[in-house]
DNA sequence: GCGGATCAC
DNA sequence: TATGGTGATCCGC
């Protein structure tokens, strides 16, 4: 914690640079038995002066400011009579609380020191040794050189001063890959339908698992874990509780090769979070724990008495947020990432300094080029384009344009990027760049699927690193839920044709500019009644789109308002949605996903 | 809608 | 000598 150690309460002002500067995986396990002190000392000195170090101390300032503006803002409030927001608070509190859900048991499992375990089967030699995967920042290492304060996110030459016998290994990406499908075979023997979260991370919901085998949570939690660890050799920790929340902060509790539950009663929850640091939620950083703390809140307990203070400082969905944390509700939907639907596509590639505005163009083209190649496997076109610049300084600047129709080749991507480039370039004379990259928002897919929208046929999902394995390929699966899984698809293929449709209408010339193979024919029924309202509709394919859109948004709502109150118990910070009436039975505010009710 | 900032992994 | 890449969300304007 910034400050510690000093005496004080108040953290000077290199505390809190030094506590920035030691990462943001100080939380994380292997760093108990480790002279913080010692550390953050060897690494404020390997900095010292840098570039990096210089823009760090920046930003620590910009935030003490804000500290201080938010400090202001409590006194002020202070002196309010808040009776109102207290109430509203409450009122949101006990909303809340109903849609608590102790029914599910979710698990969290994560693999120790993922890439570096990976490493060590091929060369077992290095489990004697502190090593670390990486090249200029390090990405993992193992319990070893946790030891000495080395970190994943740590620049290796700081970690070769904390460590100089340290052993560094290059990335080999693809081996830790399949090592990750080696494991989530296992994992969906316990839930098919379990959710990765990323490489090395998976969430399940085991309720049915239990039920069917007769078996308690944590009895199936020890045999999934060493049955990872036996057919994989790979350890991993778990953490079991009643929601995704909980579960993920319970992984890290006993790290490596361990678990830990929360059981599912209230009482146990609410006492999990009462002192549990607000750092270690999932949504938490560096700079929300340090605004927090300003305040008077360390523990998710403490956010109760400051309840009413909530929204004014830190804004709507914060109050949410915080609210969720201190009642320890999180979402019991487990679902394979292959439902989600992405929106957006980026690259960026940091380089040393450079200056010259040739080499610049350079880089964009190759950046250009990268993207061309990541639109085309992901399959998708952009109506947005974003460019980004690191300037040596470590500043980081964007720049946003929209063409005048979708993009999907480097040529275009180049033409509209340059002028951003060029633009940027003349408002900052002499810049001089460390990273530059592109991203690409407001997707058009350009899957070919065909429009057979009442037909179900499924395609095979592009298998990307993190996806799940082929649903499709599971003969064990229920029958429903890969009718199900179709379903969706097709709703989600269906949304992005529309956005094509709509994107074409507005720009003929983009039809006659692509060649066949981009731009997937469209072939709408003939004559059709639409399924839910039952009128008969026009054969015009984009009527029939927006028809049938608006149709099953209205349908979705009925039967959101049929069932019980309690469909959505909650969501972390990063999915919840506006919440302006307190009852989601009655907002129109449709999550797109729940469409998926339709098909039931 | 745009740009900056934060967060996770 | 030297501090990453990808994707997402939220806020203030």
């Amino acid at each position: 914690m910034a400050g510690e150690g000093d005496g004080h309460a108040e953290p000077s002002e290199d505390d809190t640079l030094k506590y920035q500067l030691l990462g943001p995986s100080l939380t994380k396990a292997g760093q108990d038995a480790v002279d913080q002190q010692k550390v953050s000392e060897i690494i404020y000195n390997a900095s010292k002066g840098s570039k990096f170090f210089n823009h760090e101390q920046e930003r620590d300032r910009n935030q003490t400011i804000k500290i201080e503006r938010l400090g202001k803002e409590k006194a002020r409030l202070e002196k309010l009579d808040l009776s109102h927001d207290l109430r509203r608070a409450d009122e949101y509190l006990a909303e809340l609380e109903l849609t608590r859900d102790l029914t599910q048991f979710v698990v969290h499992v994560d693999c120790d020191a993922f890439f570096a375990a990976v490493e060590e089967l091929d060369r077992p030699e290095l489990k004697t040794v502190p090593m670390a995967v990486g090249k200029g920042v390090l990405t993992t290492c193992n319990y070893l050189a946790r030891k000495f304060g080395v970190r994943s996110g740590m620049a290796s030459f700081v970690a070769k001063k904390l460590c100089p016998q340290l052993v560094l290994i290059p990335s080999n990406y693809d081996k830790y890959t399949a090592k990750a499908t080696e494991i989530r075979a296992i994992l969906a023997q316990y839930d098919p339908l379990f959710e990765s979260a990323s490489c090395d991370e998976a969430y399940l919901n085991i309720t049915a698992y239990c039920n069917e085998n007769q078996m308690d949570p944590e009895e199936a939690v020890q045999r999934l874990r060493a049955e990872v660890l036996e057919n994989t050799n790979i350890s991993v920790s778990a953490g079991i509780a009643p929601n995704a929340k909980i579960a993920k902060i319970c992984s890290n509790k006993n790290k490596p090769n361990g678990q830990f539950r929360v059981s599912n009663e209230r009482t146990a929850v609410m006492e999990f979070m009462r002192d549990l640091p607000v750092r270690k939620v999932n949504g938490i950083g560096r700079v929300f724990e340090r605004e927090l703390e300003s305040i008077g809140i360390k523990t998710c307990g403490d956010i109760y008495p400051y309840r009413a203070f909530l929204t004014k400082l830190f804004g709507e969905k914060a109050f949410q947020f915080l609210g969720q944390c201190y009642l320890g509700l999180g979402r019991t939907k487990i679902e394979p990432v292959g439902t989600h639907e992405r929106k957006s596509v980026s690259t960026e590639t940091t380089f040393h300094e450079i200056g010259d505005n040739e080499e610049l163009r350079s880089k964009l083209r190759w950046a250009a080029e990268e993207m061309e190649k990541d639109l085309a496997r992901t399959q998708f076109k952009s109506r947005t384009l974003c460019l980004k610049v690191k300037l040596h300084t470590f500043e980081v600047l964007t720049r946003q344009t929209a063409p005048p129709r979708a993009v999907s080749q480097a040529k275009d991507i180049y033409t509209y990027a340059l002028p951003m480039l060029v633009k940027l370039e003349k408002e900052i004379p002499g810049m001089k760049l460390r990273l530059l990259g592109l991203r690409c928002s407001n997707l058009v897919s350009t899957k070919k699927t065909g429009l057979n929208f009442f037909g179900f046929t499924a395609q095979p999902k592009p298998s990307t690193l993190t996806e799940t394995p082929e649903r499709n390929n599971e003969h064990e699966i229920d029958a429903e839920e890969a009718f199900e899984s179709a379903a969706r698809q097709e709703v989600q293929d269906e949304m992005n044709e529309l956005e094509q449709l709509s994107q074409e209408a507005a720009s003929p010339e983009i039809a006659e500019s692509n060649s066949a193979e981009d731009v997937p024919v469209v072939e709408p029924p003939a004559q059709w009644e639409c399924p839910i309202c039952g009128r008969p509709q026009a054969a015009d394919d984009r009527v029939f789109n927006v028809h049938v859109d608006f149709c099953l948004s209205r349908q979705t709502i009925r039967e959101i308002a049929q069932e019980s109150p309690q469909e959505e118990s909650s969501s972390s910070m990063s999915t919840s949605r506006k919440r302006k009436t307190p009852n989601a039975a009655t907002s129109t505010d449709v999550d797109p996903r729940q469409k998926r009710l339709f098909f039931r």
